[in-house]
Parts: C-alpha cells; structure tokens; sequence
DNA sequence: GCCGTTTTCGGCCCGACTGTTTTCAGTCG
C-alpha cells in the first residue's frame, strides 16, 4: 500500500520545481522535475507496483535524482528534499506570485537581495525605491509592482463560489449537528450563486440562541458577536462567515433576508407593505405574499421581482456536451477515461476537442497527432456504445482572426470551438475585428470563452459585445457558457442582451480531467443567473437534432467554400 | 535534471511583449 498516490507526488515534485525556480540559475532543471510530474500523472500503472517491479526509471523523464524522491514518498508518503527546501524560504512567500508580473525569478532575486517574502515587505521595498536599483529591475517594474499590491490587495478579500460553497457545506453540516439547532441553510450571495464573493452566510432556525451561540465558539477560530440575531466567525485562513439566528417560527424570512440581494429584499418587502409576514419556509413566504417564487439566482435587483417567471435550466437539462480535452493536448485523463466519465453522467453525445497546432504550450496537435487521436476515438468509442462521440478541436483564434489549421484540416471535425489564446492586450477594436473574422469562418460551431477572463486573476479582453452578438446570431455561430469556476465566461450580466440578439448558448465544462466534467454544473448556474430556460441552451437538444445541426453547418461550409 | 547521442556534453516546446538592456531575461498565455 503505497502513501502516497500519483497525484500527490506529482504535486510535491511540482512544488520543488518552484523552489529550484526560485533559486537556480538553470531554468531546465525546474523544468525537469514539471516534466516528471507531468509524466506521473499520465502513468497508467499503479505507481507503487511501478516502484515494486523496479520499473520506474522506464518512465520518461524520471532518472537518477528524481527516481529516488518518488520512492522515498511511495514508501514514507514524505520528501526529505522537499522539506529542505521548505525550510530555507518563509512560508507563504509563493503568494506573492499573486501580484501581476512577479514571476518565480524576480521573487527569488526579492527574497535573496532584499529578504522580502510578503505583500507588506515588498510594498516597503518599492516605496523606498529599493527595487528599482536591483541589477534587471529598474523604476518601470518597480511602479509595477506597486500597482500589483494594490491588485493583489483588493483580490485578497475576494473569494471564488466554489470555496463559498464548500465552506459553506462544512458550516451547514457542522451546525447540523448541534441539538440545538432546529434547521440550518447557506444563504447570501453563494445561495444566489455569484461568482465572487465576500463572505458565507447561514441561516440557523433555534428556540435557544444561547446555547446556539456557545456552539458556534467550537465551530469558528475566531468569534465576533454583532447583536441578539448575529454572530461573524472566521476559520483559519478563511472568509469571514456570518451566522443569522431565527426562530423555527420566522426562519423563511431569516433564509429570504440573508439571501439577499439587499436591492431585492427592499423590493419584496416593499412590495408587501412592510407587513410582518411569518413563514417556517421560504416558499410559505412568497405564497402569503402573494408572490411566484423567485429563484435564489434571480434576486440580484429589483427588477427580478417583475419579470415572467420561467422553468430555469438544471444540469439534469443537458443531453451532452463539448469542449473536453483529454491527454493528447493539456487534459490529465485519457480518450476512454472522458468518455466513460460521459456515458457515466448518463450522455447521449460528447464532443472531444483538443487544442490545435499554434497552441504549443497547452500541447496543441500537429496534423498527424490528430491522425493518432482520430484514431483512437475511433476505436475507443466502441466500448462506450451508445455514446455518440463528435470529433472537434479547440482551434485557437490567430492575431488575425483566421482559424488555426486552416480549411483542409478545418474539414474533418464535426464541430468547432474557436478561442483567443493569445495576445490578450490587444485594442478592444482589433480583438472586436479579430472576433468577428473568426465567426465569417463557416467550419466555427462555438466561440470558446469569449472575453478569456480568470477570475481573481485577470480582466477578460475588451470587446464590442454588441457586435459580436450580432454577427454571431446571423452567422448561426453559439456562444459557449464556460463552465469552469475560474472563468464563468460569457459573463451573466451579457447573457440578456444576448439572447435578445439571437445569439445561442451551450453550456461546456473546458474539462482537463474527469473531475471537470462537473463544470457543466458551474455552467448551469450562470445560465440560471441570466435566467435562460432548458430550450435557450443547444446541449439539451437530443443527439439526433444535434447531428442534424452539424449536417447543416457542414452543407454550408461546403458551399462557403465552392463560392470562395 | 533528463536524455541521447555523430556517447560524457549540449540541448531542452513556441511567440509576443516588456523592460531592461547594448543582446537578452522574465512573464504570460
């Protein structure tokens, strides 16, 4: 029994490969040990049965000094060598990375030349003027820096939904457990499913909030109690989490409260007057109201209290979807291994699209890898009958707005994913131009991430949404929903004016693994934000309207292409 | 550090951009 599985070791051998970065000169040894976790994670083979069968220095990439690191963990689930190196840096010196154009390079010439290892150290630093005399730094870096704090300082009491979410499961099932508490639920903006928040919320239903509050102290480190009805807590290293107390009584007010929006309570309360309604539920509160239920992803305005009310899009919705990479570009997991992960969701369709050829870094396939993957598609799609399998690529968008691989190559996919993957700085008219050549290409099915926004990291590019919704809508080109937590890209806020435009959707997980197949769940949230019903998103079609839909985009590209 | 030799050193996935440089290193995708 080994102590330490694939994924573990291929995390510790990429943490040495940031220290050696770090501080060695030889930028392909750091290099060295990303490859061998790379290689790690692509073992098909139990590793410590590798170990055993003294098989392991086979593995490309693993030699004498990196050999004897793996084993060391398979057998003691520790690294001596990484602990060394742990030793000689402050812990938390890698969270400097979080400030734009700090890369592992300068942050070793910082931390040897001027000690700095935090925000507050470096801030002094460049205020002193102390960085911009270090050999390779100069004063533009040094302004940069500091406008990086300030980036990295505003990101620090932001947080991403999902570890909203996650806290805020732990909370409610911890909370759960206390005798006391009659009914717990997470509320405020991870209930409404906002893609960045400040904190977590729950809402406890008690007939004894004394002895509720006295529980709390061992659920939280720290404890803050704000009034009767208000506590805000905080875990180590966490967002603040705020506790609302209620009687089993009012706790469908305390739950329709918490979840805010605020704009949105206003309305409603407005809406009834002020008058005290008493509810045990949330949806008893809307009924005494005389008002339909609003779903928790619709309460960011006032506005939201007006607007018809439709079935809103869930991920039991979706028949399939696109946008999956497996081993041969970027993903961590094989041909087989995303498509059993499909079939498992109950698929009908899945569509498999690797990088394309300009996309070096992500592992982009040449023509004839494509033959190899095609290949095996083929035949691996046997052994998941009656999953239908559509071959497609992520083809990147070039600076000039055609698509990479060009037609011949372009022709033999069943569908298309065209994204912008490079030279995000561009003016916001010449990514618009850039865009809008790509939706003239008639092989483009999806346009992938539209603004390539990360979330906490980066602002998106700036584009004339208008009218690329525009041209997408009249060249039948969809607009992909990416479902990945660190993107939710197309923006919700777009998705309205959109649709207006007759633009359509498909909600698409970016999956590199099949742990992120579960993006298309993400996906659905973003959807329901805007409020989009199952018949709004294409991946609810049936397979057999699908195929008919790439026909027809095909009998188009073909006579495009006669014309031209 | 790993690999693979025209076997014990020299090359290692690309390209744009930027700021620091007199020819290139670091960062980002």
């Amino acid at each position: 029994m080994a102590l330490a599985d694939k994924w573990t070791i291929a995390r510790v051998l990429d943490e040495i490969a940031q220290y050696i970065e770090l501080s060695d000169p030889n930028r392909f040894k750091s290099r060295a040990f990303e490859r061998a976790a790379r290689a790690v994670e692509n073992l098909n083979e139990d590793i410590s049965d590798l170990v055993a069968a003294g098989r392991l220095y086979e593995t490309q990439g693993i030699g004498k000094a990196i050999g004897p690191i793996i084993e060391e963990l398979v057998a003691t689930g520790d690294s001596r060598y990484l602990k060394d190196l742990q030793k000689q840096y402050p812990a938390g010196i890698f969270d400097l990375l979080r400030v734009p154009a700090l890369g592992l390079k300068k942050l070793g010439i910082l931390y040897d030349k001027l000690g700095v290892a935090s925000l507050e150290e470096l801030e002094l630093a460049a205020r002193e003027g102390k960085i911009a005399k270090l050999k390779s730094f100069g004063p533009k870096t040094q302004t940069k820096i500091l406008e990086g704090i300030e980036t990295a300082r505003k990101r620090e009491s932001q947080y991403l939904l999902t570890t909203g979410l996650e806290i805020g499961e732990r909370l409610r099932e911890r909370l759960a457990a206390i005798d006391e508490v009659e009914d717990a639920e997470v509320t405020g903006s991870v209930r409404r499913r906002l893609e960045i928040i400040r904190n977590v919320n729950l809402a406890i239903a008690t007939n004894d909030s004394a002895a509720v509050q006295k529980a709390l102290k061992k659920v939280v480190d720290k404890f803050e109690v704000i009034d009767e009805q208000t506590v805000r807590g905080w875990a180590r290293n966490e967002m603040p989490a705020w506790f609302h107390l209620s009687t089993p009584e009012t706790f469908g007010a305390n739950v329709l409260r918490t979840t805010g929006s605020a704009e949105f309570v206003a309305a409603f309360e407005k809406k009834v007057r002020n008058a005290r309604l008493t509810a045990r539920t949330e949806h008893d509160l809307f009924k005494r109201a005389g008002i339909p239920f609003v779903e928790p992803e619709r309460r960011e305005s006032s506005e939201d209290l007006k607007v018809k009310r439709v079935r809103l899009v869930e991920p039991s919705d979706l028949r399939g979807t696109f946008h999956v990479h497996t081993t041969y570009s970027d993903g961590r997991n094989s041909v087989l291994q995303m498509l059993t992960s499909a079939k498992d969701r109950g698929y009908e369709y899945v569509g498999i699209s690797d990088h394309s050829k300009v996309a070096y870094y992500a592992g982009g396939l040449t023509e004839a890898r494509l033959d190899e993957q095609q290949a095996e598609i083929a035949e691996k799609e046997k052994e998941v009958k009656p999953l239908r399998v559509f071959r497609g690529t992520e083809a990147d968008i070039l600076p000039d707005g055609s698509i990479d691989y060009g037609p011949e190559t372009l022709k033999r996919f069943d569908f298309v994913v065209a994204s912008v993957h490079s030279q995000f700085g561009m003016p916001k008219d010449e990514m618009t131009e850039r865009i809008l050549k790509a939706l003239d290409d008639p092989h483009v099915t999806f346009i992938g991430h539209l603004t390539g926004r990360k979330l906490l990291v980066r602002d998106g590019y700036s584009v004339e949404f208008d009218r690329i919704f525009d041209k997408a809508a009249r060249r039948g080109v969809m607009i992909e929903i990416n479902g990945n937590p660190n993107r939710l890209d197309l923006d919700w806020r777009h998705i309205r004016n959109a649709l207006d435009r007759g633009v359509i959707f498909s909600i698409h997980p970016d999956a590199h693994s099949i742990a992120e197949m579960s993006h298309v769940i993400s996906g659905t949230w973003v959807a329901r934000k805007a409020g989009l019903s199952a018949q709004q998103i294409f991946n609810t079609l049936p397979v057999d309207e699908v195929e008919k839909h790439f026909a027809a985009r095909r009998k188009l590209s073909a006579s495009r292409s006669l014309r031209a």
